[in-house]
RNA sequence: UGAUCUGUGAUGUAACGGUUAGCAUACAAGAUUUUGAAUCUUGUUGUAUAGGUUCAACUCCUAUCAGAUCAUCCA
């Protein structure tokens, strides 16, 4: 028996861990926590596969808990929208709780911890208590209000509760230590007066918990045992326990807080508050708009359920900063959808295709497969005629041998179908292709086991019948942003990486007759071309699908290695870029000096004009700093015209607010060597002579 | 300037002191093909750097470098 060791990640480690130190498994206990302000995302998809999937590993209960403790943020919407999609996700949950179910609770504990000195009514403005709260690097000091008596605590508190104070005149801190290394333990902030109605427990409150104060008591009274977060509450971590302590029984289970690395995708933004930027600014439609990555809007683009547990699953989970390639994504999605998606032919871009030899007003229904992956999945009929459409891209008058499909003289398979030959074609007055004049072999049908229908030809083409044809709309989706992180520059808004092109609606397609009988969300693979589903504003009279996702398109990259043939990879700049990646790498001043020295001497071979036609497409760390070295070599010039200013004013910028501070050097060093540029950087510069943390760069900016 | 955390190929992850650093994606080549898809086979790239401990270091220690997080009456 092969027994395959399962490799356990980090927090699979830890609970092995605890339960081998005494803990009793029956005590596991997990829990999804969102707060009900906006929709769910591939991200949180990551945290949900996490809790639920250590729930099915371990069979422990998980919980779905609201975190609704600010109902100025929070909407009923939400509740019902995270709920549909976490069932569609496939996911149940053992109890649905709120955190406003504990408000009576966390409000006791707080009296008590009044009682025992630990917390105390402060009444001074928010901008007295942040001064004296100091810096990262400087202590705070204590307030004049921390030394209050228990009863003047308790007579505050109660009426806070009761609202007869206004909003923003009292809060209830913790007593912790002002001088704490960690901020947040610097008398954190327990409750706040809050007159708003809240979605459950409409006007009963007058104050509101704090998230610390709420949410490990909260998964203490739930008994969860382990609270698993993403890292940026890492530094909570202190609190968390603080509270507990205040509270805790020894005899029943401590919850646990771990943090986890939240899952990026490249290409696209993760927060709540840039998704909902995009909504409000129109620049999407909508939280489930097909471009975007929450769970609502790769629900409407076809995804499946499946394709984004299998994505969390093999994408793991893990402490490091992320970046996953949408690829892998892609990757999911298509192996789920080529396993079960039917087959059918839909052409998106047209050109009239005429059988000159086939009868005219003859109809045949062609067998075709629905899904050769799948056996069970049987076949239908497509209607075949002497007219019919196919894609204009399969055609060609003359083309070389690598082109597989129709050309003048040319034979093709029409899938499901004939052979064909093409022998003429009709132009309109301005040379379009109107019309394509073929013969077809009647011999050649499919299936028919004859020997002209076993013949091979190389290409095979998919096609519709023009009078059985069904016209629809096709939204083609691109990538939302043109950049793999757009949200990882600083000072850069993640905006202006917008792709304009991110949806093209093509309204002129035609589709196989039996999609008529489609439902919204159905979805196909159409045949050579991708996968589709039916958008929901698809009605009976206009179908609408959505691209899923395109079939991987191998005669595309060929077509793209001949035209990039010509202008031939420069292998100076190879030599540059290779030189620079080792910049980045290496840790001796000398040795960058002379790769430095290398690049000025290539930076003789290099055009200017062509290094300032590259500048516009860097991505990498290494292309940033490669341009940047031969920008400040000397040996280009870089006065500031026309034909530069734009090109190289851009990738200044960016460059300036790259993450990797070598970058960000080469960049400072590049205005301070041309005078010319430094006006347009002028805000930025003097932000980044604050805030870099870069000693290097600072010091640079000094000179100028 | 401080505290805390993190660095494994192009990307995401595994190896928890002991084979040749594994898996998946991506990329490339070939086979196959009535989808230039899928499938199959093969291949390419990696432990941030420098020291130390050890018979043995991705793993432990130190320093350096790089990145992230930390002051909302948000969560």
């Amino acid at each position: 028996m092969p027994e395959e060791k399962k490799s356990l990640n980090f927090l699979e480690q830890i609970i092995e861990a605890d339960i081998a130190a005494g803990l009793d498994k029956e005590k596991l206990r997990f829990r999804f926590p969102p707060e009900p302000n906006g929709y769910l995302h591939i991200g949180h998809a990551a945290s949900i596969c996490l809790n639920f999937g250590l729930g099915l590993t371990y069979n422990a209960p998980v919980n779905l808990r609201f975190d609704d403790t600010n109902p100025a943020k929070e909407e009923q919407e939400y509740v019902d929208a995270i709920k549909y999609d976490l069932q569609w996700l496939g996911f149940k949950w053992a109890n649905e709780l709120y955190s406003s179910d504990y408000f009576q609770q966390l409000y006791d504990w707080a009296i008590i911890l009044i009682k025992k000195g630990k917390a105390y009514v402060d009444s001074q403005t928010s901008e007295e208590i942040a001064e004296q709260k100091g810096t990262p690097t400087e202590p705070g000091v204590n307030g004049p209000n921390r030394d209050r008596s228990v009863e003047e605590n308790l007579a505050l508190f109660e009426k806070m509760k009761n609202g007869e104070f206004k909003e923003g005149s009292h809060i209830l801190r913790a007593k912790i230590d002002m001088t704490s290394p960690n901020m947040l333990m610097r008398d954190p902030i327990m409750y706040r007066i809050l007159k708003k109605s809240h979605h459950r427990t409409g006007t009963t409150w007058n104050i509101y918990p704090m998230y610390d104060w709420t949410h490990g008591e909260s998964d203490y009274i739930e008994q969860i045992s382990h609270s698993l977060c993403t890292l940026e509450f890492k530094p909570h971590r202190e609190l968390y326990d603080w509270f507990l302590d205040q509270i805790y029984d020894p005899n029943k289970l401590r919850p646990k807080q771990r943090e986890f690395a939240r899952r990026n995708l490249s290409y696209t933004v993760m927060s709540k508050r840039k998704l909902l930027q995009l909504v409000n600014e129109g620049i999407v439609k909508g939280w489930d708009d097909p471009r975007m990555p929450t769970i609502s809007g790769l629900r409407r683009r076809g995804y499946t359920p499946n394709a984004i547990r299998k994505f969390s699953e093999i994408a793991g989970i893990a402490k490091r900063d992320n970046v996953t390639d949408v690829a892998l994504l892609e990757f999911c999605i298509k192996d789920d959808l080529n396993k079960t998606a039917p087959r059918v032919m839909a052409v998106l871009n047209p050109v009239k295709l005429v059988l000159t030899n086939y009868p005219v007003g003859k109809e045949e229904w062609l067998d075709a497969e629905n899904n050769p992956e799948d056996e069970t999945s049987g076949s239908r009929k497509v209607p075949f005629s002497r007219e019919l459409y196919i894609e204009k891209e399969d055609f060609r008058e003359e083309a070389n041998k690598k082109f597989f499909r129709l050309k003048l003289g040319g034979e093709v398979r029409l899938k499901n179908a004939y052979i064909i030959k093409a022998e003429s074609v009709v132009k309109d007055p301005n040379g379009e292709i109107v019309e394509i004049h073929c013969t077809y072999e009647a011999a050649s049908k499919s299936g028919s086991g004859t020997d002209a229908s076993l013949r091979r030809v190389k290409g095979t083409l998919h096609w519709v019948s023009i009078q059985h044809a069904v016209p629809a709309e096709v939204r083609l989706y691109d990538r939302l942003f043109n950049d793999e992180a757009p949200d990882a520059h600083k000072g850069i808004d993640f905006k202006d990486f917008i792709n304009a092109d991110s949806l093209r609606i093509n309204r002129n397609a035609f589709v196989e007759p039996s999609l008529k009988e489609a439902t919204i969300g159905d979805r196909f693979q159409f045949q050579r071309l991708g996968y589709f589903n039916i958008d929901s504003d698809s009605t009976a009279t206009n179908l609408v699908f959505n691209r899923t996702v395109a079939l991987r398109d191998s005669w595309a990259k060929i077509e793209k290695k001949v035209t990039n043939a010509q202008p031939k990879t420069d292998t100076t700049m190879t030599e540059v870029l290779n030189l620079a990646g080792r910049y980045l790498k290496s840790r001796e001043e000398e040795e960058r000096l002379s790769l430095v020295a290398s690049i000025t001497k290539l930076s003789e071979k290099v055009e200017r004009q062509k290094l300032i036609e590259l500048v516009e497409s860097a991505i990498s760390n290494k292309e940033y700093l490669a341009y940047l070295l031969l920008f400040n070599s000397g040996n280009l010039s870089f006065e500031k015209d026309e034909d530069i200013v734009k090109n190289v004013n851009v990738f200044i910028g960016k460059a300036l607010q790259m993450k990797n501070s070598y970058v960000r050097f080469q960049a400072v060093d590049f205005v301070g060597n041309n005078k010319a540029y430094r006006a347009d950087y002028a805000d930025l510069l003097s932000v980044m002579s604050r805030e870099d943390k870069n000693t290097h760069i600072v010091e640079r900016l000094k000179k100028f």
